[in-house]
Parts: C-alpha cells; sequence; structure tokens
DNA sequence: TGCAAATTAGGACAATTGACCTAGAGTGAA
DNA sequence: TTCACTCTAGGTCAATTGTCCTAATTTGCA
C-alpha cells in the first residue's frame, strides 16, 4: 500500500487534495463524501477503496498540510536570510493568502476550533501544525536574542495572527490585514535592533 | 402571538436559551432540532410552532445574544468608571469565561467563522455583535484622547481578544489567557496616561 | 362554565448522511 | 494466456436530518 514508485497523480493524492480544500472552505463536518467525490470526479463508492471512514480523510488531510507547512518552513530556513526576515516570511502569509483568508479564514485556527466543538480525537492531531508554527517561531526568536521570552513571543504572534484573520473574516477587511501586516513587521524589526 | 404580557419563563424563551448553549458548545450545524429539544425537554414536533425553521432559531439566538451585549456593555457604562477601566472590564470577559473559552473558543468569533464557511444568511447579523463592540470600544478609545486612532485601537482589542481565545482553545491553555489579559489591561493603562 | 386560541405530543415525510457490499474493469507478473 | 491484484462504479443500508401534519391538551377570556 505504501511502495508506491509513481509519480503520477493518485487518485487517492486527488481525493485528500479536494478534501483539504473543501475543509477549509466548508468545514470538515459540512463536506460530505458526495461532496469530495464530485470535487474529484469519482464515484462515492469509490471512495471506501481508499478511505475506510471519513476520520481516516481527516487524518490524511492533516498529515498533508503538516508535510507541507514543514516544507514551507523548510524553504524559508534555507533563504538564507536572517531571523527577522524570516519571521517576516510567517507575517506575509496573511497577505499571500488574503483573498482566502477573507472568506474562509486561517485554515488552521478555523479546522481546530471546529474539532474543539465537535470533540473529535483528531483535535490533537490537527494542533500539530500549530505546534509546527509555534516551535519554529521560538526559534526565530531566540537567534533574534529573545531566549527567555522567545516562545511567549511566538505564541503572541501566532495569536495576533489568528485574530486578524478572525476580524478580517468577519468585516471582510482587506485593508485591516494590510495595516496589520506593517505593524507586525515592525514589531519584529525594533526587537531585532533591540 | 407577540402580545405576551405574561413573566413567566416562555417555552420559546428556553428553546432559544438552550439553542443559544448548544450553539455555541457544539456549533450551529452540528446542532439537531432533537438535541435543542431535549435539552429543554420538549417533543420535537413541538419546534414547529413556536420556529418554522432552524434558521429562525438561529436568527432567534443571535437577538438574544444582541440584546445580552448590550445590556452589558450599559451596566459597564453605568458603573461610574472611566473609560479605561471600561476598556478593562471588556478584557476581562477572557477571565471571566475562561474555562468555556478553553473548551469552544469565543461564542462570537466561532459562530461568525462558521457562518461564513457555510455561506449562510445570517453571517453579517451574526457580525453585528462585533459591531456592537467595535462601536462601543471606539467610544471609549476616544474618550481616553485617542480620537483618530479610535476605531483602529477598538479593531486591535477585538483582534487580539479573538486570537487569545483561539490559542488558547487550541492549546488549552489557561495561563496563556491570563498573561495576555494583564498585558492588554497594562497596554491600555499606558495608553490611559499618554 | 363554555369556547376559541395557544400550546404540546407524537409521529410521518423526503432527503441526505456515512458506511458498506458486490460485480466488473484494468494491470502486471508468471 | 492465465491469474491474482488493485482500482472503480454503482447501489444498498440504517440512521439522522429539517420540515411538516394532525390530534390532543392546556390556557385565557367572555
Amino acid at each position: 500500500m505504501e511502495g508506491h514508485l509513481v509519480p503520477k497523480p493518485n487518485t487517492q493524492d486527488k481525493i485528500v487534495e479536494s478534501a483539504d480544500l473543501l475543509f477549509y472552505q466548508r468545514g470538515f463536518e459540512h463536506t460530505s463524501f458526495a461532496d469530495i467525490a464530485g470535487s474529484v470526479g469519482i464515484s462515492r463508492g469509490n471512495f471506501y477503496h481508499h478511505f475506510k471512514t471519513k476520520d481516516e480523510i481527516l487524518t490524511a488531510v492533516i498529515d498533508l498540510r503538516l508535510t507541507r507547512t514543514r516544507a514551507m518552513l523548510r524553504d524559508w530556513q534555507a533563504e538564507g536570510q536572517g531571523p527577522a526576515e524570516r519571521i517576516g516570511c510567517f507575517i506575509q502569509i496573511l497577505i499571500a493568502n488574503q483573498a482566502k483568508i477573507l472568506l474562509y479564514g486561517c485554515p488552521v485556527g478555523t479546522l481546530v476550533s471546529e474539532l474543539a466543538k465537535l470533540d473529535h480525537a483528531s483535535q490533537g492531531h490537527a494542533n500539530a501544525v500549530f505546534t509546527l508554527f509555534r516551535d519554529w517561531l521560538r526559534a526565530q526568536f531566540e537567534e533574534l536574542g529573545q531566549g527567555a521570552e522567545a516562545d511567549a513571543l511566538a505564541m503572541q504572534l501566532l495569536a495576533r495572527s489568528q485574530g486578524v484573520a478572525t476580524m478580517a473574516t468577519a468585516f471582510r477587511d482587506a485593508e485591516f490585514i494590510e495595516a496589520e501586516v506593517s505593524q507586525m513587521l515592525d514589531w519584529v524589526q525594533a526587537l531585532a535592533v533591540a
């Protein structure tokens, strides 16, 4: 089942890809098997061969997000910039994904919130994406010389990004995102100089 | 239908009360008629007499939240304190509702986010609760002498509260709430002195 | 008291859900 | 070619959903 050497787009991969998008746009519960099947272009019954339950799809989607997040953080680390610029990359996700955030919020925050209300077993798994960002940000703040405060600063920046995403969605306010991103970049710059 | 003079607890009120709680704890979509009926202690069919559709219940729940929020803001206003202390009341909601926030997040933010994903017609209505806080906070900041920046500061404080709620839910971290509340109170105090 | 309205209970309804099965089509190795 | 396998399509299943109906009960007023 795992030993694939084929590089062509698997049906399984296409399912996970479509589910990832739909879970983000419509939410996990409000996305049905039929929705994903229709989006992929396969029959509903075909699902059972690839995923036995909806929870298995969720697990695969979270794994995909974890993998992509790790790759993104690795790329930022490899670009040969300083820690302040790398934190800047994180902040600028809000700009890069502006249009989607205005409609659907943050993919990580909204999924974790939904799973919390569902009391879903995968909540901890989904939260690992947050932990990925948190640990990476902490390392960057440490490199900035904020040793003792590094984790607290990481949490603060994560929280502020979440808040910006939530309010931007609520008020459909793109300018708010831009203003907050600008302020956050200044804040990191000031930390770096100090 | 409207001319009630009776002060006793209406079935209608009990339905809205239970729905309010369940929508918060489980989410709007994940709460069924049967859930609310069971929680109130009435038969499912009895619903149709009070609310023709689920959306009508949602409207009533949002109206209840709007009424309660207005009353709360009015109370804060009437306590004879200064604007900085009043803003402090807002910030301290995070402490007062700590236990619930750790489990279910912010009632306003999570509902607005869910309705955004559902592309639900009541999204604007739900967002009015945010607007209530926003306008009230803006007035307090204006009284603090932050005329030009008052609305921006209101949005910032709202966003920060939302972010704190989201991260606290994700990491089940009560200390994070307390630390952030303390910082926010200091921030308001500094604004007041300046 | 008597009567009309409000309220309630219990069920019926079609539609949708996640889960599951079976039969056939495609594929690659022996 | 044969055979074992992966993959796919289409359909079934019980359970749940929101909606709606009808009959009985309770209530408030004349």
